[in-house]
RNA sequence: GCCGAUGUAGCUCAGUUGGUCAGAGCAGCUGAUUUGUAAUCUGCAGGUCGGGGGUUCGAAUCCCUUCAUCGGCUCCA
């Protein structure tokens, strides 16, 4: 026999050989049906897999990551079982679960190829296969049987894989008629895969090189009942409806030009409007933290980012040089704000007292993306970053850390956002050479990084070969509608520049000294923070935010006269104030307005004149009676100092 | 940059196998109406069907090319 220690602490005596599947059963019949993997041991494994030993228990239902992950994974290999039924011949790569279901990457052969078109035949097949309830059987082979079989299958990616792992610890997985290298777990079989989607067909280069062959994806995603997928595909279109490209462009606040040029915001009044209200708001909290606003030229001398590293870096790949009719005279656009800032700082002599200096700069900058990289305001070719450079002592660093991730919480929690995580961005060990500057300070400014967000509590993850070249960093991401992760905010420990630009202060002990330097940004660029705004609003900004505060809609052009009186009134008092004076019936202006979801609408008729009052109707929610004019601008002002103190 | 898809009026979309197929709704302009909390009625105007080239008696429809967009991959100072 064999003790089995479930979660709860409490433990039972087992069969030896049993299986989490059978362990189910005895606890419930229904438990049986609704378990999809089990953690044996802290390890997760398939539900059939015999328990030789001692164990601990956890099993694991559709609402744990690793019940889904099994479902998606199982649900991957019936997928790859229906393409190689469709298409003999086919070669796989890989097919693992993700967050949202699974994919498989397939090389059809030179001159097929797998559009959106054939999805429903796969996904039928897929249906087919399903219904005969195959069963997901684990085999482990050596080295030399998975590569024979691979070899004679034609599989070229697949014994590529096999060639990497140790003999010994190879598994296959073989369902139907379809076998695949595999570490599982998988469901004991394909009778739960009830509702199945093929979602999207893209290209994926093998292991993720641009220089190895490009492969088809295939994304799906299945679920144990029709209608959890039902609920996902109403999500999904939800989802788009809060696209920011798509509310950008209905409320008119943000364009592009093939003419101006692809990756090239054209911001509209309203859209500028809120940009504009989020750098007053910003630069008067930062004011309030002694920093020094500056400002720079849009250019700078290709020397300038020779000294910095950076024309080593990215110079082949940015916008090319600037010449001048001076003869070897060249100027880049600025990619990145830090090398004027530096000179800046260079610009007078520091004394230890003077540290921290915070200089900030809302600096519009320009790089060369791929073009297929780019996306709406998430990813342009020129965007305004809120940038900041903070140059302190070594002493300083992590105090100074410490409160720019207090700044960016500040920041954050007045906006709402509530969802978003941390990550700390590491050099990758293996690669080193990506990276420039010594071993020492890279160890060191790591470890700033790390102990200052475990200061402040910071719940982070930890990634690495996501650090700046010059740097590591923490990051600050969150997920737009449809589940795309976005970098924001971001704080870097650099030891670099002031190296290369020869920073200087002066200590107590009259020895020139050199300052470390943290680059952080808070909204990241303005468009992309407005892009994430506009996803989490739906459109619907903060009053303080949204560009008009009210529209007055009269109830017939009797009532214009009036409404020109309201609207002189809060317009002087600061209040944005629009009037919608069309021929038209009040049923048809309030629609009209209330999907261009301006905060009040305001409606004046025979009543509202006769008593020097406005009817207020806030969007989204109604008729909110009536209110003398001066009344409804105090309390406009005092809604948006409500939401903006904190 | 790479793989795949898409591109018809300002917007959202119809246009079957190439042959009155250049259409609708909304927006816009016009006239009527003077309206009380999510769409009043009338009339008009709008597009060289992304651009360029080709096949054909004939192309929005087929082919080539180019530009842009969308979904991914790669990249992201």
């Amino acid at each position: 026999m064999i003790k089995i220690t479930f979660p709860d602490g409490s433990a039972r005596e087992y069969k030896k050989g049993t299986n989490s599947l059978e362990i189910a059963e005895q606890i419930s019949p229904r438990l049986a049906k609704e378990v999809y993997s089990a953690t044996v041991n802290g390890e997760v494994w398939d539900l059939t897999r015999s328990i030789e030993t001692d164990a601990t228990l956890k099993l694991h239902k559709w609402e744990d990551e690793a019940g889904k992950h099994a479902f998606w994974h199982s649900s991957a290999h019936l997928m790859a079982e229906a393409l190689e039924s469709l298409y003999p011949g086919m070669k796989f790569g890989i097919g693992p679960a993700i967050e949202n279901g699974f994919y498989y990457d397939v090389d059809p052969g030179e001159d097929r190829s797998i559009t959106e078109a054939d999805l429903i035949t796969i996904e039928n097949r897929m249906k087919e296969l399903a219904a005969k309830n195959l069963t997901y059987n684990r085999k482990d082979v050596s080295k030399k049987d998975a590569l024979d079989l691979f070899t004679k299958k034609g599989d070229e990616y697949k014994t590529e894989l096999i060639s990497e792992l140790t003999d010994g610890t190879i598994t296959l997985y073989t369902q139907g008629n379809f076998t695949d290298l595999c570490r599982g777990p998988h469901l004991p079989s394909t009778e739960p895969l009830k509702a199945i989607k093929l979602l999207s067909v893209a290209g994926a280069y093998w292991r993720g090189n641009e220089k190895r062959r490009m492969l088809t994806r295939i994304y799906g995603i299945t679920f144990p009942k029709q209608k959890l997928l039902d609920d996902y595909l109403i999500f999904l279109e939800e989802a788009k409806k809060r696209d920011h490209r798509r509310i950008g462009k209905e409320l008119e606040l943000f364009t592009f030009s093939p003419k101006v040029g692809m990756g090239l915001p054209l911001w509209l009044p309203k859209g500028s409007d809120i940009r504009q209200n989020l750098i007053t708001f910003l630069t008067g909290v930062l004011r309030k933290r002694a920093y020094k606003i500056v400002t720079t030229p849009h250019i700078g001398n290709v020397n300038l980012y020779k000294t910095s590293g950076h024309f080593e870096k990215y110079g082949a790949d940015s916008f090319q040089p600037i010449s001048t009719p001076q003869e070897g005279e060249q100027f880049m656009l600025k990619p990145m704000n830090c090398p004027h800032h530096c000179e800046i700082y260079n610009a007078t002599p520091h004394s230890y007292k003077d540290l921290p200096l915070r200089m900030a700069e809302f600096g519009t900058v320009y790089r060369y993306e791929q073009s297929g990289e780019l996306h709406g305001l998430t990813r342009v070719r020129s965007f305004t970053q809120d940038d900041a450079h903070h140059f302190c002592r070594q002493d300083q660093l992590r105090d100074e850390f410490k409160s720019i991730i207090d700044l960016i919480q500040y920041i954050y929690r007045i906006l709402n956002f509530d969802d978003f995580t941390a990550q700390v961005s590491l050099r990758d060990p293996n690669n080193k050479q990506k990276y420039i500057g010594s071993d020492e300070n890279w160890e060191r400014a790591e470890r700033d990084i790390i102990e200052a967000a475990a200061e402040k509590n910071l719940k982070t993850t930890v990634v690495l070969g996501e650090a700046a070249f010059y740097g590591p960093k923490l990051d600050f991401m969150v997920k737009d509608a449809i589940g795309r992760k976005w970098q924001l905010g971001t704080i870097q420990v650099d030891y670099n520049l002031p190296e290369r630009f020869e920073l200087t202060y002066n200590g107590s002990d009259n020895q020139k000294h050199r300052p470390v330097m943290i680059h952080r940004t808070i909204f990241g660029s303005l468009e992309r923070f407005v892009a994430v705004l506009i996803e989490n609003t739906s459109g619907k900004f903060p009053l303080w935010l949204a560009p008009e505060k009210a529209i007055i809609l009269p109830i017939s052009e009797k009532f214009n006269d009036y409404a020109g009186k309201v609207l002189e009134i809060l317009n002087n008092s600061d209040i944005c104030t629009l009037i919608d004076d069309r021929d038209e019936k009040i049923g048809k202006k309030i629609r009209d307005n209330e999907l261009k979801k301006i905060p009040y609408l305001l409606i004046v008729g025979e009543k509202e004149v006769e008593s020097g009052t406005i009817a207020v109707r806030k969007q989204g929610e109604g008729d909110k009676g009536s209110m003398k004019i001066e009344e409804f601008a105090d309390f406009i002002a005092s809604e948006i100092k409500k939401e903006i103190a904190f």
